[in-house]
DNA sequence: AATATATCGATACATTTGTATCGATATGAG
DNA sequence: CTCATATCGATACAAATGTATCGATATATT
């Protein structure tokens, strides 16, 4: 299984495909097989790119005709693991938290979050608890569960803290909204969610429209 | 000005070193220099990488030395577009909207939220005034500032439409984290911030580590 | 059945991004 | 004052990413 060399871009490509065939299907049903060529024009990209991509998640074009949209988009969830069943945890339940609870598109990956935690204990977000963060409700969730990813959603002072006690209970994946630099372990996989690094991006394209 | 040429990689690491600096100025008040070697160990870049990015908003770094940390701090921002003053407004103020009004790191890229706009009237937040969403109080708003920023926090149905109202009313940049594709004319920038871009990467990551 | 065409997949080429090396220079030690 | 050292900035090299070209093939047309 070589997926590991998987570069990132391909990565962050894949998701834009998925969503366009999800939408693809869900508008017109009779949609049955689509060229990477329309999906290029759809999505601006290259051409030969969105072959390349399709290629390694799938590789059954078919010349002419195009690719069978059902078995590609399975391809693409197969490989992004979407139909792995993976648990989360929140913790952290204001604002952003609760939103996140909300998201729906979680279980287009196969995430389902198990349970939210805060400080103090909080009415049911969509069914799901929110209990108060303690060592007593962690360790219950999870001796109960195989928690596979934590999202952290407190305030920068304590996302460290936090994540200590995450990777402490096995939690080897961290979805980190927390706009701080979490140090951890190498075999922990920290994916970082730091809004101030698009703001900086949208900062430096305004300041060059008025150059 | 050739800036317009910046790779996005640099642009997406500016705000990285940022941060570092402004936590060392404030955590450790004696550091007047800082080495690219200990900017690079902390924040895990190259060394060189490090001065090759340094080296394009900056240049003043001494051998020996190191660069100063408030001039680099300085020049960061300045590249970065955070001393020319930007005016934003949200539009959908949910849970995520919300949020993003109380954030702080704004004023950092010199952004000022002056209002938000909701399908019905909300008591402010952190003394920002949520007014409903209708033409005449946005024509009003825009008549009365110059705004620079449309962030975009509506339900995905909805944020075409209020994309399309925005660009109307002459705004040039949208932070858009509607989980669709915005159609805009090419003189229009838009951010997205979507999260199942990130869902994805966490979940095929998990589902590598069970291979 | 033969031909034209759309589209795939592979190979080759171009560009971008990242890394290693090395001379130049500011400071501190002898 | 001379020399050793840390560190910068420039140049050269390597790897990754993106793009163009082209033969192969599935279907449609004559």
């Amino acid at each position: 299984m070589l997926q590991n060399a998987t570069s990132k871009s391909i990565l962050n490509r894949l998701p834009i495909y998925l969503d366009y065939l999800i939408n693809v299907v869900n508008k017109e049903e009779n949609v049955k097989y689509i060229s990477s060529k329309m999906i290029s024009n759809e999505l601006e990209l290259g051409e030969v790119q969105v072959r390349k991509d399709l290629a390694i998640v799938c590789g059954t074009g078919k010349p002419k005709i195009g690719y069978e949209v059902k078995i590609l988009t399975e391809k693409i969830k197969e490989y992004l693991g979407c139909h792995y069943h993976k648990n989360a945890i929140i913790i952290g339940v204001g604002k952003l938290g609760s939103y996140l609870i909300e998201h729906e598109d979680f279980e287009r990956y196969g995430i389902k979050i198990l349970s939210g935690f805060d400080l103090v204990e909080k009415d049911d977000i969509c069914n799901i608890q929110i209990k108060k963060f303690n060592i007593e409700n962690l360790e219950k969730l999870v001796k109960e569960n195989k928690i596979d990813i934590g999202i952290i959603c407190v305030p920068k002072e304590d996302a460290q803290t936090v994540c200590n006690i995450l990777i402490k209970y096995n939690i080897h994946a961290i979805w980190n909204f927390a706009p701080v630099k979490l140090n951890v372990p190498k075999n922990i996989f920290v994916q970082n969610e730091n809004l101030t690094y698009s703001l900086s991006v949208v900062s430096s394209i305004i300041k060059q429209q008025h150059n």
